[in-house]
DNA sequence: TTGCCGATTACCT
DNA sequence: GGTAATCGGCAAC
């Protein structure tokens, strides 16, 4: 199975919250020693540049690690966090601004034995459920860190199926903590009721004012 | 140069 | 529900 033509580079200078809305449904893929390997995006998780807490580039920071979040849309950034996992973003408006969404689940679509066997697992549910497995069963790594998102290697192909607004679930991002402004803006995006979403927590829907706290939302 | 900690996962009780 | 694994980046000394 090969991959049709990839997303117009248009597609990644959107709002970048609606690139991570946009990106569900879309098919990742990557091809590794001559066979291709893809999943669908069921989860997203959008990070607003130097305003929000949460980035890597909050304060506008800017180093080698996260340099390709600099880059203009269409590419992706690679990172290694607890000393052994990877995560994998697609880098969103142009150069110079660092926005991004981190992919934080797939659904395995095709080359589905190789990646059963990288990740050592056994349900198709454990294959990239999770930002560290996806990057894992798709051999997602800093090698690729700044690669184009419409080349030979790695690409993202639209949606092989219609994905309604109201199939999209909202929550607050996962793993960030502490952090000043950004903690409760309601930006991971998922497929309501996919199993192929990350286990990370409750996959709660995100219910305004369900705790008493708004979340302070975006000033971009 | 040192020390802390993370956009996580797997395995334990 | 709790925590070890594991190491690069970054802030502070």
């Amino acid at each position: 199975m090969r991959p049709p033509r990839p997303l117009a580079r248009e597609f990644y200078f959107q709002e970048t919250v609606d690139v991570a809305r946009a990106l569900l449904g879309c098919i990742l893929w990557r091809r590794l020693d001559g066979e291709w390997l893809a999943v669908r995006i069921v989860e997203t998780e959008a990070y607003l540049g130097a305003n929000d807490g949460a980035s890597h580039a909050r304060r506008g920071h800017r180093s080698p690690r996260n340099e390709s979040m600099y880059l203009d849309g269409g590419h992706i950034y690679v990172y290694l966090t607890y000393g052994m996992h990877h995560c994998a973003n697609v880098v969103t408006q142009e150069e110079g601004i660092p926005e991004a969404v981190l992919l934080r689940g797939g659904e395995p679509v095709t080359g589905v034995e190789t990646m059963r066997a990288r990740r050592g697992a056994t349900r198709d549910r454990d294959i990239a459920s999770g930002p560290g497995r996806l990057t894992q069963a798709m051999a997602l790594g800093r090698e690729l860190d700044g690669a184009s998102l419409a080349g030979p290697e790695l690409r993202i192909t639209p949606r092989d199926r219609e994905v309604a607004d109201t199939d999209i679930a909202v929550s607050t991002r996962i793993g960030v903590e502490g952090a000043p402004d950004g903690v409760l803006w309601p930006l991971r995006f998922y497929l309501a009721g996919n199993p192929h979403v990350s286990p990370g927590r409750p996959a709660g829907t995100f219910v305004p004012g369900a705790k008493r706290r708004h979340a302070a939302g975006p000033t971009k």
